[in-house]
RNA sequence: GGAGAGAUGGCCGAGCGGCUGAAGGCGGCGGUUUGCUAAACCGUUAUAGGGUCAAAAGCUCUAUCGGGGGUUCGAAUCCCCCUCUCUCCGCCA
């Protein structure tokens, strides 16, 4: 969420910051003059009248303590009561408008990232690695794990569903293998705190982090929630959804808290499988396990103090590219056009990891600045401890990347690694994990 | 699932109809004292939203004592509902 104060100072910058997005300004602000105006002025009223409610009431209690009566006093204020009542009601309808206002339009986009309307107008940034070169045709994943016996989609249609699936075996195991390592590397040695955190969260949990009001038939919703009150701003601590990545539980643990300035940047990482209701995505992605409704993914998140979120950014996103340089997968960071980077998000890096089966990069993580966005929603500040300092609390920057999805680094090791004899080579950093297993076969 | 107890500021904890935005303590910040450190002492220290202001500061008003509703001229305090925490019992991986 934006800051109401900046928005009412800043209105052209935000319209001009939502058009570089693709976003429609007059939809989401046309008449943010209007309302804003109009509930400053029933704030102002009702609360005069408050005011005069306080004033003669204390007189009341002056007078009985004097002993005297004070029935016309009382009288004079039950009769304010119906107008209050009325003015109380509207201006809570107003500033409910307003909010829900201001939580709908997206975060503002950083200067640095380039204009564009789609993912067509991403920059690429970097590329690393050697695709591998081979000497027959290289097999999608689907082909190479099915004929391996290590991925079973037909049966897990059975079980749940499309765009669920099934390891068996070696395959099991390597998802295993794939979450150890990655939670090994980032606490070892990039200094991140392992959580292990609820995979179902409550609507406000995913409002602080922006799923939640804009974005609800992403997700999946438990027999508890309410996605009607949802839609009205209503938000509780008290239902459940599953969550859609670790991002939501993992920024969701310091909401409503003040933070000591000398904990930052707190860095955690957590596993957890991931839940999507993939709307809007029928006929995409439909082979294979590219999409799923669950996936794993091992998430690395920060809350660091605003001049640090940027360089923050960048050592998470490398954190992320140093798993796939361990597992020796090519890819490519991308900078994230305004019309592609995400609603809560200021600034994000995708890492696409090359997939020779079939020809292209892939999205394997995406590393985002959500600035103080979500700190705003979640309420996330902290206290600066350094002497002089006013000791004044301040909203944290939030940041969050895959390190990695682990469905799709199985898929890319599949594709990468294949042999002409249809076996997958294990990554050496793997084997450990693996029972010193080199080669996947049949 | 049943029975009971509780939820107050950054933290601990008092208050149980008006003098309470809230005692006291801890912590933080500023200062005095002091070879240094420590200690002691003094002061200060919530958040959000209105109004005023060119703006900030300041001043002022409103709201906030787990959340929501009610009673009352007036609610941290009384009543109802909900959530969470703790204790005991039951069930359970």
């Amino acid at each position: 969420m934006l800051d109401l104060n900046f928005v009412r100072g800043n209105l052209e910058l935000v319209e001009e910051k939502l058009r570089l997005r693709g976003a429609d300004p007059a939809a989401l602000l046309g008449n943010f003059r209007a309302l804003d105006r109009s509930r400053r002025d029933a704030i102002t009223q009702a609360e005069q009248l408050k005011a005069l409610r306080n004033e003669l009431s204390h007189q009341v209690g002056a007078r009985k303590k004097a002993g005297q009566e004070a029935v016309a006093l009382m009288e004079e204020i039950r009769a304010l009561k119906d107008r209050l009542d009325i003015l109380d009601k509207t201006a809570a309808s107003l500033d409910e408008q307003m909010h829900l206002s201001l939580s709908s339009i997206p975060n503002l986009t950083r200067s640095e990232v380039p204009t564009g309307s789609s993912e067509a107008d991403n920059l690429t940034v970097k590329t690393w690695g050697h695709k591998p070169k081979f000497d027959f045709e290289p097999k999608p994943h689907w082909e190479l794990g099915e004929a391996l016996g290590i991925l079973d989609l037909d049966r897990a249609a059975k079980l749940s569903g499309a765009r669920f699936a099934v390891y068996m075996g070696a395959g099991a195991r390597l998802e295993r293998a794939l979450i150890s390592f990655m939670l090994d590397l980032h606490t070892t040695r990039h200094g991140y705190t392992e959580v292990l955190p609820p995979f179902m969260v409550n609507s406000k949990s995913l409002y602080s982090t922006g799923q939640l009001p804009k974005f609800a038939e992403d997700l999946f919703r438990c027999s508890d929630a309410d996605a009607e009150a949802v839609a009205r701003g209503e938000f509780k601590d008290n239902d459940h959804w599953l969550i859609p990545t670790a991002e939501v539980p993992v920024t969701n643990l310091y909401r409503d808290e003040i933070l000591d300035e000398s904990r930052l940047p707190i860095c955690l990482t957590a596993y957890t499988p991931c839940f999507r209701a993939e709307a809007g995505a029928a006929g995409k992605d439909t082979r294979g396990i590219i999409r799923q409704h669950q996936f794993q993914k091992v998430e690395l998140v920060k809350f660091t103090r605003p001049q640090e979120s940027d360089a923050e950014h960048e050592r998470l996103t490398r954190d992320a590219e140093e798993v796939l340089e361990t597992l020796n997968l090519p890819y490519r960071r991308v900078l994230l056009s305004t019309g592609d980077t995400g609603f809560s998000s200021a600034k994000t890096f995708d890492l696409e990891v090359w997939l020779p089966g079939q020809g292209l990069y892939r999205e394997i993580s995406s590393c985002s600045n959500f600035e103080a966005f979500q700190a705003r929603r979640a309420n996330i500040r902290y206290k600066a401890a350094s002497p002089g300092a006013k000791g004044k609390s301040e909203f944290v920057h939030t940041l969050n990347g895959s390190g990695l999805a682990v469905g799709r680094t199985w898929l890319a090791i599949l594709e990468n690694y294949q042999q002409a004899d249809g076996s997958v080579v294990v990554p050496t950093p793997l084997r450990a994990y693996m029972g010193g297993l080199e080669r996947i076969t049949r």
